[in-house]
RNA sequence: GCCGAAGUGGUGGAAUUGGUAGACACGCUAGACUUAGGAUCUAGUGCCGCGAGGCGUGGAGGUUCAAGUCCUCUCUUCGGUACCA
């Protein structure tokens, strides 16, 4: 047998094996339980990187663990083939978005096969292929026929040079990154999907995912933001206006002496018209509009507004008070009108002391008197009543209430919910995404694409115009259209395309039968595999593609489409794998690669500059920091490449990329080989022992049996609870030490037999991690057909534990002394062992003993308190 | 800013429900075998101290017989923040 394991043989001739005889490839099989497991598919951004490699290696790992476990597994991959850098490559490189992405499809699926992934290729899907996103204009269709979907107008960056919208990522410090011009903010309408109708279904079934880690469904209810609060109504003074709002605290209510309304409320404009204030309030409007309007983006800005001229009536004292427009309030909240109440809101009082509004306390907390003349700050929290009338003295939670309920009396308003969440826009653009079907005709409106004229066909020649603008609206041939309702020939194709994260929304539903041609999907296919019981993927993706993907199982739930509305049984979410980013002044950033080592630091490849090295975060395409796994295949091969990934670090944990210690993988897969090696040439016609450790005559024979039992039982958890494939692997590794301990030379026969169980479950064990490696052993050993086929495999319940016990003494809570004793002896034996101790009498001596504490867990544990 | 995480030797990391801190590796040191070593094997390796012993899980407090683990405050780093995917 040779030296040492040889992937580059080896590897080939099994991937060969699984292909010909099809052991991936899965159909419905109502007589066996289905698993379903995914992991989130990637961008096809050039080459696969670390980051892929150890998503994939993770899946796979369970994947096969759970098909030796008897399950019908299905474990697709493909392709989210539309996005942004695929542009920017054209651009770059002169070439097509369709070119580009389909040459990286070809060489990124060529790296996937050599790492062994066991993926059912038969269902690879690419989502810029028409016959998926027909799927998804036909649903659009059907979104807007039930009103799910509809337009509004909506701010986009603008880049007045280049002619063109830019996404958030283009914009750096609030410029242009190609041309570094100052970024405006422009009105479009825009197709919106009503998320916010699935708000509260969205946020009450996240307490209903046990599998999915806590952090992401807090993080998911965070984000939809439910609030609980009141509506009121403001009447405006000397008009029949009113205008209402929404407050979480309508306790302050008396507190409200003035108002605020977003600049872009309806009522600005009308209200101030005729009141001297049109022109400022004109200007202040014109200003903002040039500002980031988003939650975010409004905390760069200095708080600031005018007064519009007109004044309102507040509800509960009947005061009239002064309506301003201010840039902090958003008109997506809420209604985009606010009730200011200075002494409770830290905003409302800046905005009060900034222009010399009244500040009136209403809730006085319990230790001191608030007084609106020397406050330096408001006060947001709990305390009684003061200022509100007959409310006075009432603990200001109960006011929440009680002037909540006399106002609905009153007819000025009455309990509402609020939520954060936003309606999904989905209109961009661009080029590279799915044609939005629908047709803008002058005498119509908005006319739906009739469903027999799909797909709309994206035009995949297309050449990208130079500043990154969308070529669609100047292609004649694609925009221009006749009217499906009226026929008029002048109507306008709608010539924006949907968010990449609508085709991400439901492609782990196509790959049930990826390629149906008379639906979305085939109901018999998705009955069978969905929903997706383990899915895998960055934690990055916590709220924005799994919240979507949530609402679209809503969609096609209330639809009639599916049955369930919970697209993933469980979810893992991986750590990201993390570099440092290089900079060269002239190149911007660098693949590693194109760094060379110059003293301390970083020299650029292509001139020479020094390399700036920035912060150490997650992996890009964009910022070039990311590791090409190709040379570690080359030099490992795939096996040691997968066990390496998984032994750095638990899969939820980010990880600093180093390749520090993959020689020691090496080191263990080639241990592992030479100890086969060695077995299997000195060990002859001797079966693997199989029955109870009491059955073992030999100590060492005992000892070695109890820990391949005690391994199977910790590498089975750690796959199947926790994923912690680090901790499983370790477990295999000391197995492995012990067998190295034996010496096969001078080992009896019972000896010989246990070892031979050993190696065959060190192989079982390792099967899903080193796939290649352990088909080829297996074979060596005189096993046939695939390892893949052979059952996962037990432990024994009655192999577990040996008869002796260790016993750790403390005094004082520090540790003393340790022996070991017979496992059943009882307390007062190990009480008094632990007080006849050398270390333990020195430590005593003749102090007192108040206490001893005796533990008998995974260890058996004194402490004597003295 | 807001939301969510993470922080343990020189390094990656380990440690059910509070119960031997540092498993398993990397690296390093010494030795063996070897023409050679980026092969293999053996031993050692948290820090301070000759030693007894003391100190140690980002920092400061606290609860407990006992805290990496629980509580309060705090620092740093990372992810998301709705047009990167």
């Amino acid at each position: 047998m040779e030296e040492r394991y040889n992937p580059s043989a080896v590897e080939p001739k099994w991937q060969e094996y699984w292909n010909t005889h099809q052991l991936f490839k899965v159909d419905e099989d109502p007589s066996r339980e289905k698993y379903y497991l995914l992991e989130m598919f990637p961008y096809p951004s050039g080459k696969i990187h670390i980051g892929h490699v150890r998503n994939y290696t993770i899946g796979d790992v369970v994947v096969r663990y759970k098909r030796m476990k008897g399950f019908n597994v299905i474990h697709p991959m493909g392709w989210d083939a539309f996005g942004m850098p695929a542009e920017n490559a054209a651009i770059d490189n002169n070439t097509h978005p369709a070119a580009w992405t389909y040459e990286n499809i070809r060489s990124m699926r060529t790296q996937l096969k050599k790492m062994g992934f066991s993926y059912d290729w038969d269902r690879e899907i690419a989502t810029c292929r028409p016959e998926y996103y027909r799927w998804e204009q036909w649903l659009f269709l059907k979104m807007l026929e039930k009103g799910m979907a509809y337009r509004k107008e909506s701010y986009v960056n603008w880049c007045e040079k280049c002619q063109t919208v830019l996404a958030n990522e283009q914009v750096e410090q609030d410029k242009c990154w190609r041309c570094s011009q100052v970024v405006e903010q422009k009105k479009l309408w825009q197709w919106f999907f009503k998320i916010t109708d699935y708000a509260e279904d969205l946020l009450v079934h996240c307490d209903q995912l046990p599998g999915w880690p806590d952090k992401v469904t807090v993080m998911q209810k965070n984000w939809i933001g439910k609030s609980i609060g009141a509506e009121l109504k403001f009447k405006v003074d000397g008009s029949d206006e009113v205008l209402n709002v929404f407050t979480t605290r309508p306790d302050t209510v008396f507190g409200a002496t003035f108002m605020c309304l977003a600049p872009e409320h309806p009522l600005v404009e009308s209200l101030s018209k005729g009141t001297g204030q049109e022109a400022e309030v004109a200007a202040f409007v014109e200003k903002v509009s040039k500002q980031e309007r988003s939650a975010d983006g409004i905390e760069k800005y200095d708080k600031e507004g005018v007064f519009i001229g007109a004044h309102c009536i507040n509800p509960a004292t009947g005061e009239k008070i002064p309506v301003y427009t201010a840039n902090f309030v958003l008109m997506e909240y809420g209604t985009g009108a606010i009730m200011s109440v200075p002494a409770g809101d830290q905003r409302d009082f800046d905005f009060a002391k900034k222009y010399g509004l009244d500040i009136r306390v209403v809730v006085q907390p319990e230790d001191g008197a608030l007084d609106p003349e020397t406050m330096a700050e408001a006060y947001a929290g709990r305390g009684t009543m003061v200022n509100s009338g007959r409310f006075d003295g009432m603990d200001s939670k109960d006011a929440l209430e009680a002037i909540t309920d006399w106002l609905d009396s009153q007819g000025h308003g009455k309990k509402a919910v609020s939520y954060r969440l936003r309606d999904w826009g989905i209109s961009r653009q661009r080029y590279w995404g799915t044609p939005i079907p629908v047709i803008h005709c002058d005498s119509c409106g908005v006319v739906p694409v009739p469903e027999s004229d799909l797909p709309i066909t994206l035009p995949e020649d297309a050449n990208l115009l130079e500043q990154g603008g969308s070529p669609l609206p100047t292609l004649d041939y694609f925009a221009k259209a006749t009217c499906p309702a009226c026929g008029r020939e002048d109507a306008k194709r709608d010539t924006d395309t949907m968010d990449t994260f609508v085709e991400s929304s439901w492609y782990y539903l196509r790959y049930c039968s990826p390629r149906c041609d008379t639906g979305m999907f085939d109901p018999k296919a998705v009955e069978y595999w969905a929903p997706v019981d383990q899915y895998i993927g960055g934690v990055e993706h916590a709220v924005l593609h799994l919240l979507y993907s949530r609402y679209f199982m809503r969609v096609l739930n209330t639809l009639g489409l599916i049955d369930f509305k919970e697209p993933f049984t469980r979810l893992l979410t991986q750590g990201m794998v993390c570099k440092e980013t290089m900079t060269c002044p002239e190149h911007g950033f660098l693949f590693p690669e194109q760094a060379r080592k110059e003293g301390d630091g970083f020299a650029c490849t292509l001139c020479g500059s020094e390399v700036e090295v920035g912060r150490v975060i997650k992996m890009s395409k964009s910022k070039k920091n990311v590791v090409d796994p190709n040379e570690l295949l080359e030099r490992y091969g795939a096996d040691v490449t997968r066990l390496f990934c998984l032994f750095a670090a638990p899969p939820e944990r980010d990880l600093e990329w180093s390749e520090d210690g993959v020689e020691g993988s090496n080191r263990f897969v080639n241990r592992v080989w030479r100890l086969a090696a060695t077995c299997m040439e000195k060990i002859t016609d001797v079966a693997p022992y199989a029955g109870p450790a009491a059955g073992l005559k030999g100590k060492d024979a005992k000892a070695l049996y109890i820990k391949a039992n005690q391994t199977i039982q910790k590498v089975s958890n750690d796959i199947d609870k926790s994923f912690h494939f680090n901790t499983a692997i370790s477990a295999v590794m000391e197995l492995v030490n012990a067998m190295y301990g034996v010496d096969v030379e001078t080992a009896d026969d019972e000896l010989k037999s246990v070892l031979i169980f050993c190696l065959e479950n060190v192989l079982l064990l390792l099967s899903p991690i080193l796939p290649h490696f352990c088909e080829e052993l297996f074979e060596r050993m005189g096993h046939t057909g695939s390892i893949l086929e052979k059952q996962w495999p037990e432990f024994r319940e009655d192999s577990l534990t040996t008869d002796e016990m260790l016993v750790v003494v403390q005094v004082n809570g520090k540790l003393r002394s340790k022996f070991t004793m017979g496992a059943d002896e009882d307390e007062e034996a190990i009480k008094a062992a632990a007080m006849a101790d050398e270390k333990i009498m020195r430590h005593v001596q003749d102090k007192p003993v108040r206490k001893i504490i005796v533990i008998r867990k995974k260890q058996t544990l004194v402490n004597i308190v003295v």
